[in-house]
DNA sequence: TCTGGGGTCCTAGGACCC
DNA sequence: TCTGGGGTCCTAGGACCC
C-alpha cells in the first residue's frame, strides 16, 4: 500500500470539562457544568461547557445556568477558568507536534494533522493514545481527504474513537442527512436552501447551480456546491495564528440606564482590552463598539483611527467613546463590548 | 425563570475620486 | 445641461464557528 497525503482532525472530548476532571477527579461519573462564575443562582450566565453525564440531561453549551440546574439538580457548577485550558491546549499541540506531522492549532480544543501516511486510522490511533498518555484528555479523530470531510468524519468519531469520510463513502455517509450538517451551513443558510427545496446533502450536491447562484452569489454558491460534494480545504498552516482582532464584552447583571454610567463602562472595556492588545507587541488600527439594548437589538459602530495605527492606551480610550455617540442611548442597555481590529505584518 | 464571550470572513451601499 | 462609468475606502450587518 503507498503513502498518500491525509488530513485528520483531532476534536477533544467535552474539552473544558475534561480539564476541570483531571484536576477534580474525584467528581468523575457526575455531572459537570462549566460557565461563568459558576454560581447557578445568578442570572445572565450560561453554559460553556457540560460533561457527557450533565448532558445526558439535557444540559449543553448555551444554557442558561438557572435552566442548567432546574434540569440537573444534582449536577457540580464549576466557574470557567481560561488559563487552564490554555495551559492544557497547549499540551495537547505538543503531543501532537511530537509525530512527523504538520499541525494547525484551531481553537483550544480542535487540531488539524496533514500527514504523508499509508495507514491514517494507525495514525489516528497513536495520536489519540499519545494525547492521553500525555495529558490524560481524550479525542476523537476524524480522517479524511480534506479539512471539511475531516472535521465531519471527527464528529462521527465522538466520543474518543476515529471515523474515516472520504471521497470514497462520502455520499453513502452524507448524502441523506440534512445539509446543515455540513461544516459552514448554520441554520439561516439551511432555511434558504430548504426555500429552494434543496433540503439534504445530496440535494445540494445535485443542484441546478442557476438559483443558487441567484440566491447566495457566485462565490458562496461554488463553495455550497464543492462541500455538498465533500470537497474543501487541504491547507495545514503550520505558523501561529496571528488575530486580526481582539474584543471583551460584558453583559451586567441589571440593565445599565445612565449615559454617563454607560460611558464610563465603555471606557473601563476600552483600557483593559487596549492593555491587553498592547501587551501583546500588537498595534490597533480601528475601535469598535458594541451596544446589546434590552430588547436584544444589537448594533455596533466603528471608527478607523484616524491618525493611524497606535499603542496609545488614552488614543484607544477616546474613540471608544466617540463611537459610543454615534448610539442613541434611551434605552436600557444590558450588554456592552469594545473591539479593536489590529494591525498585520508587523 | 429568557437569551455569554470571543472570534473570522463576506457582502453591500455610500462616499469620494478620476 | 440629464447624465457616464470605474475603482477604492469606509462602515454596518449578516452568518458562522468554538
Amino acid at each position: 500500500m503507498a503513502t498518500r497525503w491525509w488530513l485528520l482532525h483531532v476534536d477533544l472530548d467535552q474539552f473544558v470539562a475534561a480539564v476541570e476532571l483531571l484536576r477534580r477527579p474525584e467528581l468523575r461519573g457526575r455531572p459537570v457544568v462549566v460557565g461563568g462564575s459558576g454560581d447557578p443562582t445568578r442570572a445572565r450566565q450560561v453554559v460553556a461547557t457540560a460533561s457527557y453525564e450533565a448532558r445526558a440531561h439535557g444540559v449543553h453549551s448555551g444554557m442558561p445556568l438557572r435552566a442548567a440546574a432546574r434540569r440537573c439538580p444534582d449536577a457540580v457548577f464549576l466557574p470557567s477558568d481560561p488559563p487552564a485550558y490554555e495551559a492544557a491546549s497547549a499540551r495537547v499541540m505538543a503531543a501532537l507536534r511530537g509525530f512527523p506531522v504538520r499541525v494547525e492549532v484551531f481553537g483550544w480544543d480542535e487540531a488539524f494533522v496533514g500527514a504523508e501516511v499509508e495507514d491514517p486510522m494507525a495514525l489516528a490511533a497513536d495520536l489519540q493514545k499519545a494525547v492521553f498518555a500525555q495529558t490524560g484528555l481524550t479525542c476523537a479523530v476524524g480522517v479524511g481527504d480534506n479539512k471539511s470531510t475531516a472535521k465531519i468524519a471527527a464528529r462521527f468519531g465522538k466520543p474518543g474513537g476515529v471515523f474515516q469520510l472520504t471521497a470514497g463513502n462520502w455520499m453513502d455517509v452524507m448524502g441523506a442527512r440534512p445539509a446543515a450538517e455540513l461544516w459552514g451551513v448554520g441554520p439561516k443558510t439551511a432555511k434558504k436552501l430548504a426555500d429552494l427545496g434543496l433540503h439534504t446533502v445530496a440535494d445540494l450536491a445535485a443542484a441546478d447551480p442557476e438559483p443558487l447562484l441567484a440566491r447566495f452569489g457566485a462565490r458562496m454558491a461554488g463553495w455550497l456546491r464543492a462541500t455538498a460534494r465533500g470537497g474543501g480545504d487541504t491547507e495545514v498552516v503550520t505558523e501561529p495564528w496571528v488575530a486580526r482582532s481582539r474584543s471583551r464584552e460584558t453583559t451586567y447583571p441589571r440593565d445599565l440606564t445612565d449615559p454617563e454610567q454607560i460611558a464610563g463602562q465603555v471606557a473601563v472595556l476600552a483600557r483593559e482590552l487596549g492593555a491587553d492588545v498592547v501587551g501583546e507587541g500588537r498595534r490597533v488600527t480601528h475601535v469598535a463598539v458594541k451596544v446589546r439594548f434590552a430588547s436584544f437589538y444589537t448594533p455596533t459602530r466603528e471608527m478607523k483611527l484616524r491618525d493611524g495605527p497606535t499603542t496609545d492606551l488614552d488614543v484607544i480610550e477616546r474613540a471608544a467613546l466617540t463611537v459610543l455617540e454615534k448610539f442613541r442611548l434611551d434605552r436600557p442597555v444590558r450588554l456592552l463590548g469594545v473591539r479593536t481590529d489590529l494591525e498585520l505584518d508587523r
